[in-house]
DNA sequence: TTTTAATCGTGATTTATTTCACTAATTTGT
DNA sequence: ACAAATTAGTGAAATAAATCACGATTAAAA
Protein backbone atom coordinates (compact mmCIF):
# COMPACT_ATOMS: atom_id res chain seq x y z
CA UNK A 1 0.00 0.00 0.00
CA UNK A 2 3.29 2.23 0.16
CA UNK A 3 2.61 4.81 -2.67
CA UNK A 4 5.89 5.59 -4.61
CA UNK A 5 7.61 8.64 -2.89
CA UNK A 6 9.08 10.75 -5.74
CA UNK A 7 13.20 11.28 -5.56
CA UNK A 8 12.55 15.42 -5.00
CA UNK A 9 10.63 14.65 -1.63
CA UNK A 10 12.77 12.03 -0.38
CA UNK A 11 15.79 14.66 -1.24
CA UNK A 12 14.05 17.12 0.99
CA UNK A 13 13.16 14.47 3.82
CA UNK A 14 16.89 14.22 4.47
CA UNK A 15 16.37 18.01 5.39
CA UNK A 16 13.98 17.85 7.07
CA UNK A 17 15.15 14.88 8.99
CA UNK A 18 18.32 17.16 9.71
CA UNK A 19 16.29 20.28 10.91
CA UNK A 20 14.32 18.05 13.44
CA UNK A 21 17.56 17.04 15.20
CA UNK A 22 18.59 20.08 15.43
CA UNK A 23 15.07 21.14 16.94
CA UNK A 24 15.18 17.84 19.18
CA UNK A 25 18.85 18.92 20.23
CA UNK A 26 17.35 22.41 21.99
CA UNK A 27 14.24 20.52 22.72
CA UNK A 28 11.99 22.10 20.83
CA UNK A 29 8.78 20.01 20.44
CA UNK A 30 6.75 21.25 17.78
CA UNK A 31 7.74 22.83 14.51
CA UNK A 32 5.58 24.36 11.55
CA UNK A 33 6.30 24.36 8.15
CA UNK A 34 6.67 27.86 7.61
CA UNK A 35 9.65 27.48 10.10
CA UNK A 36 10.89 24.70 8.06
CA UNK A 37 10.32 26.50 4.40
CA UNK A 38 12.20 29.58 5.47
CA UNK A 39 15.41 27.28 6.33
CA UNK A 40 15.13 25.95 3.15
CA UNK A 41 13.83 28.52 0.69
CA UNK A 42 11.22 26.52 -0.25
CA UNK A 43 7.47 27.20 -0.48
CA UNK A 44 5.51 26.01 2.67
CA UNK A 45 2.94 24.16 0.93
CA UNK A 46 5.48 22.13 -0.60
CA UNK A 47 6.53 21.17 3.45
CA UNK A 48 2.93 20.20 4.24
CA UNK A 49 2.37 18.30 1.15
CA UNK A 50 5.18 16.23 1.95
CA UNK A 51 4.22 15.65 5.21
CA UNK A 52 1.00 14.46 4.39
CA UNK A 53 2.71 11.95 1.98
CA UNK A 54 3.95 10.32 5.10
CA UNK A 55 0.92 10.18 6.54
CA UNK A 56 1.75 12.83 9.15
CA UNK A 57 -0.82 15.14 10.19
CA UNK A 58 0.08 18.27 12.22
CA UNK A 59 -1.95 20.92 14.45
CA UNK A 60 -3.38 23.79 13.05
CA UNK A 61 -1.68 27.00 14.87
CA UNK A 62 0.70 24.40 16.47
CA UNK A 63 2.67 22.54 14.22
CA UNK A 64 3.88 19.37 13.65
CA UNK A 65 5.42 17.10 16.62
CA UNK A 66 8.82 17.08 15.95
CA UNK A 67 9.99 13.34 17.32
CA UNK A 68 6.54 11.94 15.60
CA UNK A 69 7.84 13.41 12.37
CA UNK A 70 12.01 12.12 12.44
CA UNK A 71 10.38 8.94 13.47
CA UNK A 72 8.31 8.75 10.37
CA UNK A 73 10.60 10.26 8.16
CA UNK A 74 13.38 7.52 9.59
CA UNK A 75 10.79 5.18 8.98
CA UNK A 76 9.87 5.96 4.69
CA UNK A 77 13.64 6.31 4.37
CA UNK A 78 14.87 2.90 5.82
CA UNK A 79 16.97 3.89 9.17
CA UNK A 80 16.20 1.05 10.77
CA UNK A 81 16.54 -1.80 8.22
CA UNK A 82 20.33 -2.75 8.22
CA UNK A 83 21.79 -2.34 4.98
CA UNK A 84 24.87 -4.23 4.55
CA UNK A 85 27.81 -3.68 2.13
CA UNK A 86 31.29 -3.64 0.88
CA UNK A 87 33.66 -0.93 -0.33
CA UNK A 88 35.59 -2.09 -3.45
CA UNK A 89 38.89 0.53 -3.75
CA UNK A 90 40.59 1.04 -0.74
CA UNK A 91 42.00 4.24 -1.70
CA UNK A 92 41.70 7.50 0.04
CA UNK A 93 38.05 7.84 -0.79
CA UNK A 94 36.97 4.16 0.00
CA UNK A 95 39.43 4.32 3.41
CA UNK A 96 37.82 7.75 4.35
CA UNK A 97 34.26 6.04 3.94
CA UNK A 98 35.11 2.90 5.90
CA UNK A 99 36.55 5.20 8.83
CA UNK A 100 33.11 7.26 8.84
CA UNK A 101 31.06 6.32 11.75
CA UNK A 102 27.89 8.15 11.02
CA UNK A 103 26.83 5.42 8.30
CA UNK A 104 25.88 3.77 10.93
CA UNK A 105 23.01 5.92 12.55
CA UNK A 106 21.55 5.54 8.73
CA UNK A 107 21.64 1.98 8.14
CA UNK A 108 24.53 1.39 6.81
CA UNK A 109 26.85 -1.61 8.21
CA UNK A 110 30.17 -1.65 5.85
CA UNK A 111 31.74 -5.02 6.10
CA UNK A 112 35.08 -5.29 4.54
CA UNK A 113 37.05 -3.51 1.72
CA UNK A 114 38.27 -4.50 -0.95
CA UNK A 115 41.46 -3.57 -3.07
CA UNK A 116 44.01 -5.44 -5.94
CA UNK A 117 46.98 -3.48 -3.63
CA UNK A 118 48.72 -6.78 -2.02
CA UNK A 119 50.22 -3.89 0.14
CA UNK A 120 46.81 -3.06 0.85
CA UNK A 121 45.34 -6.97 2.10
CA UNK A 122 44.80 -8.00 4.92
CA UNK A 123 45.43 -4.42 6.83
CA UNK A 124 42.55 -3.30 8.91
CA UNK A 125 40.32 0.16 8.36
CA UNK A 126 37.67 0.56 11.57
CA UNK A 127 37.68 -2.87 12.32
CA UNK A 128 37.01 -3.81 8.90
CA UNK A 129 39.54 -6.09 6.96
CA UNK A 130 40.72 -5.07 3.36
CA UNK A 131 40.66 -8.42 1.26
CA UNK A 132 42.15 -9.11 -2.24
CA UNK A 133 39.36 -8.20 -4.80
CA UNK A 134 39.93 -12.22 -5.75
CA UNK A 135 38.39 -12.98 -3.01
CA UNK A 136 34.62 -10.99 -3.57
CA UNK A 137 32.80 -13.32 -5.31
CA UNK A 138 33.28 -15.55 -2.65
CA UNK A 139 33.01 -13.62 0.72
CA UNK A 140 30.01 -11.80 -0.49
CA UNK A 141 28.18 -14.89 -1.28
CA UNK A 142 28.61 -16.65 1.63
CA UNK A 143 28.08 -12.95 3.75
CA UNK A 144 25.05 -12.51 1.53
CA UNK A 145 26.05 -9.15 0.45
CA UNK A 146 24.75 -7.12 -2.36
CA UNK A 147 25.70 -3.54 -2.24
CA UNK A 148 29.24 -2.53 -3.41
CA UNK A 149 30.41 1.04 -2.83
CA UNK A 150 32.23 1.52 -5.69
CA UNK A 151 35.90 3.54 -4.82
CA UNK A 152 38.00 2.72 -7.45
CA UNK A 153 39.98 4.99 -9.79
CA UNK A 154 37.67 6.07 -12.94
CA UNK A 155 39.61 4.21 -15.57
CA UNK A 156 38.91 0.51 -13.68
CA UNK A 157 35.74 1.64 -12.75
CA UNK A 158 33.53 -0.26 -16.02
CA UNK A 159 35.60 -3.13 -15.69
CA UNK A 160 35.26 -3.51 -11.35
CA UNK A 161 31.47 -3.28 -12.37
CA UNK A 162 31.68 -5.79 -14.70
CA UNK A 163 33.55 -8.07 -12.23
CA UNK A 164 31.02 -7.04 -9.32
CA UNK A 165 28.09 -7.93 -11.46
CA UNK A 166 29.19 -11.47 -12.58
CA UNK A 167 30.13 -11.86 -8.68
CA UNK A 168 26.16 -11.79 -7.89
CA UNK A 169 26.24 -7.25 -6.32
CA UNK A 170 23.08 -6.36 -7.32
CA UNK A 171 23.53 -2.49 -6.00
CA UNK A 172 26.16 -0.50 -6.82
CA UNK A 173 26.75 3.02 -4.98
CA UNK A 174 29.19 4.90 -7.62
CA UNK A 175 31.55 7.22 -6.09
CA UNK A 176 33.36 7.35 -9.22
CA UNK A 177 32.93 9.67 -12.39
CA UNK A 178 32.29 7.34 -14.62
CA UNK A 179 28.85 6.20 -16.12
CA UNK A 180 28.40 2.53 -15.81
CA UNK A 181 26.87 0.19 -18.63
CA UNK A 182 25.46 -2.56 -16.50
CA UNK A 183 22.81 -4.79 -17.04
CA UNK A 184 19.28 -4.21 -15.72
CA UNK A 185 19.77 -6.30 -12.89
CA UNK A 186 22.22 -4.48 -11.56
CA UNK A 187 21.06 -1.02 -10.20
CA UNK A 188 23.42 1.72 -9.65
CA UNK A 189 23.34 5.22 -7.83
CA UNK A 190 25.70 8.22 -8.99
CA UNK A 191 27.23 9.59 -5.85
CA UNK A 192 29.15 11.97 -8.55
CA UNK A 193 30.90 14.74 -6.39
CA UNK A 194 32.38 16.60 -9.01
CA UNK A 195 29.55 16.67 -11.05
CA UNK A 196 27.56 18.36 -7.38
CA UNK A 197 30.91 20.61 -7.24
CA UNK A 198 30.45 21.48 -10.92
CA UNK A 199 26.79 22.48 -10.69
CA UNK A 200 27.54 25.02 -7.68
CA UNK A 201 30.61 26.39 -9.43
CA UNK A 202 28.70 27.15 -12.91
CA UNK A 203 25.58 28.91 -10.86
CA UNK A 204 27.76 30.54 -8.75
CA UNK A 205 31.27 31.88 -9.52
CA UNK A 206 29.68 32.44 -12.83
CA UNK A 207 30.03 36.19 -12.75
CA UNK A 208 33.48 36.62 -12.39
CA UNK A 209 34.07 36.09 -15.91
CA UNK B 1 24.58 36.67 -23.08
CA UNK B 2 24.99 33.86 -21.73
CA UNK B 3 20.97 32.49 -20.63
CA UNK B 4 20.83 30.40 -17.29
CA UNK B 5 21.43 26.57 -17.54
CA UNK B 6 18.71 24.71 -15.51
CA UNK B 7 20.82 22.99 -12.47
CA UNK B 8 18.95 19.30 -14.14
CA UNK B 9 20.41 20.20 -17.28
CA UNK B 10 23.78 20.98 -15.56
CA UNK B 11 23.65 17.41 -14.01
CA UNK B 12 23.39 15.79 -17.10
CA UNK B 13 26.00 17.59 -18.71
CA UNK B 14 28.69 16.06 -16.21
CA UNK B 15 27.02 12.55 -17.23
CA UNK B 16 27.33 13.38 -20.99
CA UNK B 17 30.94 14.47 -20.42
CA UNK B 18 31.94 11.41 -18.40
CA UNK B 19 30.39 9.43 -21.89
CA UNK B 20 32.39 11.68 -24.44
CA UNK B 21 35.97 10.66 -22.53
CA UNK B 22 35.12 6.90 -23.03
CA UNK B 23 34.36 7.79 -26.70
CA UNK B 24 37.63 9.82 -26.85
CA UNK B 25 39.39 6.97 -25.52
CA UNK B 26 37.96 5.15 -27.46
CA UNK B 27 38.97 7.10 -30.53
CA UNK B 28 35.33 7.53 -31.64
CA UNK B 29 35.15 10.91 -33.15
CA UNK B 30 31.28 11.41 -33.61
CA UNK B 31 28.32 10.47 -30.85
CA UNK B 32 24.36 10.67 -31.53
CA UNK B 33 22.01 11.94 -29.55
CA UNK B 34 20.16 7.96 -29.17
CA UNK B 35 23.64 6.80 -28.23
CA UNK B 36 24.16 8.81 -25.50
CA UNK B 37 20.15 8.72 -24.65
CA UNK B 38 20.55 5.22 -24.47
CA UNK B 39 23.31 4.90 -21.99
CA UNK B 40 21.60 6.90 -20.04
CA UNK B 41 17.64 5.99 -20.23
CA UNK B 42 16.48 9.00 -21.22
CA UNK B 43 14.90 10.71 -24.64
CA UNK B 44 17.04 11.54 -26.93
CA UNK B 45 15.15 15.13 -27.99
CA UNK B 46 16.45 16.11 -24.50
CA UNK B 47 20.07 15.26 -25.59
CA UNK B 48 19.61 17.53 -28.31
CA UNK B 49 17.78 20.03 -26.88
CA UNK B 50 20.84 20.15 -23.94
CA UNK B 51 23.15 20.14 -26.75
CA UNK B 52 21.19 23.37 -28.20
CA UNK B 53 21.13 25.11 -25.13
CA UNK B 54 24.93 25.01 -25.70
CA UNK B 55 24.90 26.52 -29.04
CA UNK B 56 26.85 23.04 -30.18
CA UNK B 57 25.24 21.83 -33.50
CA UNK B 58 25.10 18.24 -34.79
CA UNK B 59 25.28 17.00 -38.49
CA UNK B 60 22.21 14.62 -39.71
CA UNK B 61 23.05 11.10 -40.09
CA UNK B 62 26.25 11.67 -38.27
CA UNK B 63 25.64 12.92 -34.79
CA UNK B 64 27.65 15.55 -32.89
CA UNK B 65 31.52 15.98 -32.68
CA UNK B 66 32.74 14.45 -29.72
CA UNK B 67 36.00 16.96 -29.32
CA UNK B 68 33.76 19.85 -29.66
CA UNK B 69 31.31 18.85 -27.35
CA UNK B 70 33.23 18.45 -24.76
CA UNK B 71 35.39 21.41 -25.05
CA UNK B 72 31.81 22.51 -25.13
CA UNK B 73 30.82 20.90 -22.25
CA UNK B 74 33.85 22.15 -20.11
CA UNK B 75 33.39 25.80 -21.13
CA UNK B 76 30.11 25.05 -19.89
CA UNK B 77 31.04 23.86 -16.59
CA UNK B 78 33.74 25.96 -16.00
CA UNK B 79 36.69 23.25 -16.61
CA UNK B 80 39.00 26.06 -17.36
CA UNK B 81 38.60 28.59 -14.96
CA UNK B 82 40.50 28.14 -11.55
CA UNK B 83 38.70 27.76 -8.18
CA UNK B 84 40.64 28.14 -5.11
CA UNK B 85 39.25 26.59 -1.85
CA UNK B 86 40.58 25.42 1.18
CA UNK B 87 39.26 22.18 2.81
CA UNK B 88 38.11 23.11 6.46
CA UNK B 89 37.82 19.98 8.94
CA UNK B 90 40.90 17.39 8.34
CA UNK B 91 39.43 14.55 9.00
CA UNK B 92 39.20 11.35 6.96
CA UNK B 93 36.85 13.16 4.68
CA UNK B 94 39.03 16.56 4.52
CA UNK B 95 42.22 14.15 4.13
CA UNK B 96 40.40 12.18 1.45
CA UNK B 97 40.09 15.14 -0.74
CA UNK B 98 42.85 16.36 0.09
CA UNK B 99 44.64 13.65 -1.01
CA UNK B 100 42.50 13.48 -4.31
CA UNK B 101 43.78 14.36 -7.77
CA UNK B 102 41.11 14.07 -9.39
CA UNK B 103 39.72 17.46 -8.27
CA UNK B 104 42.46 19.83 -10.62
CA UNK B 105 41.01 18.73 -13.85
CA UNK B 106 37.46 20.20 -13.49
CA UNK B 107 39.25 23.32 -11.77
CA UNK B 108 39.38 22.94 -8.71
CA UNK B 109 42.80 24.05 -6.74
CA UNK B 110 42.66 23.06 -2.65
CA UNK B 111 45.26 25.22 -1.18
CA UNK B 112 45.16 24.02 2.45
CA UNK B 113 43.33 22.29 5.29
CA UNK B 114 42.01 23.59 8.42
CA UNK B 115 41.40 22.22 11.51
CA UNK B 116 41.31 22.82 15.21
CA UNK B 117 43.49 20.11 16.65
CA UNK B 118 46.89 20.81 17.64
CA UNK B 119 48.36 17.49 17.13
CA UNK B 120 47.07 18.04 12.72
CA UNK B 121 48.68 21.77 12.48
CA UNK B 122 51.45 21.41 10.13
CA UNK B 123 51.41 18.16 8.95
CA UNK B 124 51.22 17.70 5.03
CA UNK B 125 48.86 16.41 2.78
CA UNK B 126 49.58 15.94 -0.74
CA UNK B 127 52.11 19.20 -0.44
CA UNK B 128 48.63 21.10 1.49
CA UNK B 129 49.37 22.44 4.83
CA UNK B 130 46.92 21.89 7.59
CA UNK B 131 46.78 25.08 9.59
CA UNK B 132 45.11 25.60 12.53
CA UNK B 133 41.46 27.02 11.92
CA UNK B 134 42.46 30.71 13.91
CA UNK B 135 44.91 31.24 11.08
CA UNK B 136 41.83 31.04 8.10
CA UNK B 137 40.77 34.81 8.51
CA UNK B 138 44.44 35.90 7.74
CA UNK B 139 45.62 33.46 5.53
CA UNK B 140 42.19 33.44 3.23
CA UNK B 141 42.37 37.33 3.14
CA UNK B 142 45.83 36.97 1.88
CA UNK B 143 45.04 33.72 -0.91
CA UNK B 144 42.12 35.91 -1.73
CA UNK B 145 40.27 32.58 -1.55
CA UNK B 146 36.36 32.68 -1.15
CA UNK B 147 35.51 29.31 -1.35
CA UNK B 148 35.78 26.41 1.65
CA UNK B 149 34.71 22.95 1.44
CA UNK B 150 33.61 21.84 4.81
CA UNK B 151 34.24 18.41 6.38
CA UNK B 152 34.02 19.04 10.06
CA UNK B 153 31.40 16.85 12.31
CA UNK B 154 28.19 17.93 11.99
CA UNK B 155 27.94 19.11 15.42
CA UNK B 156 30.31 21.99 14.95
CA UNK B 157 29.32 22.19 11.51
CA UNK B 158 27.04 25.35 12.13
CA UNK B 159 29.65 27.40 14.03
CA UNK B 160 32.33 26.61 11.64
CA UNK B 161 29.78 27.84 8.92
CA UNK B 162 29.73 31.35 10.91
CA UNK B 163 33.10 31.49 11.44
CA UNK B 164 33.66 30.85 7.90
CA UNK B 165 30.99 33.86 7.30
CA UNK B 166 32.77 36.30 9.18
CA UNK B 167 36.23 35.63 7.76
CA UNK B 168 34.87 36.43 4.83
CA UNK B 169 34.46 32.81 2.93
CA UNK B 170 31.43 33.37 0.16
CA UNK B 171 31.37 29.54 -0.88
CA UNK B 172 30.35 26.67 1.16
CA UNK B 173 30.37 23.21 -0.13
CA UNK B 174 29.26 21.53 2.81
CA UNK B 175 30.12 17.60 3.33
CA UNK B 176 28.20 17.33 6.65
CA UNK B 177 24.33 16.66 7.06
CA UNK B 178 23.93 19.90 8.90
CA UNK B 179 21.40 22.00 7.02
CA UNK B 180 23.64 25.49 7.69
CA UNK B 181 22.24 28.79 8.33
CA UNK B 182 23.60 31.25 6.43
CA UNK B 183 23.48 35.17 5.58
CA UNK B 184 22.31 35.36 2.17
CA UNK B 185 25.69 36.74 0.88
CA UNK B 186 27.43 33.55 1.49
CA UNK B 187 26.01 30.33 -1.03
CA UNK B 188 25.91 26.83 0.19
CA UNK B 189 26.29 23.75 -1.95
CA UNK B 190 24.90 20.13 -0.11
CA UNK B 191 27.13 17.13 -0.63
CA UNK B 192 25.06 15.17 1.25
CA UNK B 193 26.21 11.95 0.79
CA UNK B 194 24.13 9.91 3.48
CA UNK B 195 21.09 11.34 1.60
CA UNK B 196 21.63 10.15 -1.48
CA UNK B 197 22.32 6.87 -0.21
CA UNK B 198 19.22 6.92 1.81
CA UNK B 199 17.61 7.99 -1.89
CA UNK B 200 18.92 4.66 -3.27
CA UNK B 201 18.16 2.77 -0.67
CA UNK B 202 14.63 3.78 -0.48
CA UNK B 203 14.13 3.23 -3.85
CA UNK B 204 15.91 -0.20 -4.34
CA UNK B 205 15.96 -2.09 -0.79
CA UNK B 206 12.35 -1.18 -0.31
CA UNK B 207 10.81 -4.85 -1.49
CA UNK B 208 12.28 -6.72 1.33
CA UNK B 209 10.20 -5.53 3.56
C1' DT C 1 -16.36 35.07 25.45
C1' DT C 2 -14.84 37.14 21.48
C1' DT C 3 -11.24 38.49 18.61
C1' DT C 4 -6.92 37.87 16.50
C1' DA C 5 -3.33 35.62 14.32
C1' DA C 6 -0.96 31.57 13.06
C1' DT C 7 -1.15 27.34 10.90
C1' DC C 8 -2.83 23.24 8.54
C1' DG C 9 -4.96 21.05 4.58
C1' DT C 10 -5.89 21.18 -0.16
C1' DG C 11 -7.86 22.39 -4.79
C1' DA C 12 -6.50 25.34 -8.54
C1' DT C 13 -2.96 27.52 -11.03
C1' DT C 14 1.38 28.16 -12.75
C1' DT C 15 5.79 26.83 -14.03
C1' DA C 16 9.22 23.58 -15.35
C1' DT C 17 10.58 19.40 -17.49
C1' DT C 18 10.14 15.52 -20.30
C1' DT C 19 8.32 13.01 -24.01
C1' DC C 20 6.13 12.67 -28.43
C1' DA C 21 5.75 13.29 -33.27
C1' DC C 22 7.11 14.96 -37.32
C1' DT C 23 10.04 17.45 -40.95
C1' DA C 24 14.32 18.22 -43.14
C1' DA C 25 18.80 16.88 -43.97
C1' DT C 26 22.32 13.75 -45.38
C1' DT C 27 25.01 9.57 -45.41
C1' DT C 28 25.16 4.93 -47.08
C1' DG C 29 24.00 1.28 -50.03
C1' DT C 30 21.95 -0.31 -54.43
C1' DA D 1 21.11 8.62 -59.58
C1' DC D 2 17.90 6.85 -56.45
C1' DA D 3 16.07 4.59 -52.39
C1' DA D 4 16.50 3.59 -47.68
C1' DA D 5 17.71 4.59 -43.18
C1' DT D 6 19.44 7.41 -39.56
C1' DT D 7 19.71 11.55 -37.26
C1' DA D 8 19.26 16.50 -36.03
C1' DG D 9 16.07 20.03 -34.94
C1' DT D 10 11.83 21.60 -32.99
C1' DG D 11 6.89 22.70 -32.00
C1' DA D 12 3.17 20.47 -29.55
C1' DA D 13 1.50 17.57 -25.99
C1' DA D 14 1.93 15.38 -21.75
C1' DT D 15 3.73 14.92 -17.28
C1' DA D 16 5.68 16.41 -13.05
C1' DA D 17 6.63 19.80 -9.59
C1' DA D 18 6.16 24.01 -7.25
C1' DT D 19 3.48 27.81 -5.92
C1' DC D 20 -0.64 30.26 -4.93
C1' DA D 21 -4.84 31.11 -2.59
C1' DC D 22 -8.14 30.37 0.60
C1' DG D 23 -11.29 28.02 3.92
C1' DA D 24 -11.12 25.63 8.37
C1' DT D 25 -9.09 25.14 12.72
C1' DT D 26 -7.33 26.38 17.02
C1' DA D 27 -4.24 28.49 20.51
C1' DA D 28 -3.52 32.70 22.67
C1' DA D 29 -4.76 37.40 23.70
C1' DA D 30 -8.06 40.97 24.60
Amino acid sequence: MRTEIPEKVLSRLTLYHSILIEYIEAGTGTISSPQIAARLNIDDSQVRKDFKLLNNAGRCRVGYDVAALKASIEETLGFRKTKEAVIVGAGYLGLALAKYTGFNDYGLNILALFDNDPQKVDMTVNNKQIFHILRLPDLIRRLGVEMAILTVPRICAQQTADFLAESGIKYIWNFTPAVLKTSASVKVWNENMIAGFLQFAAQNLRKED
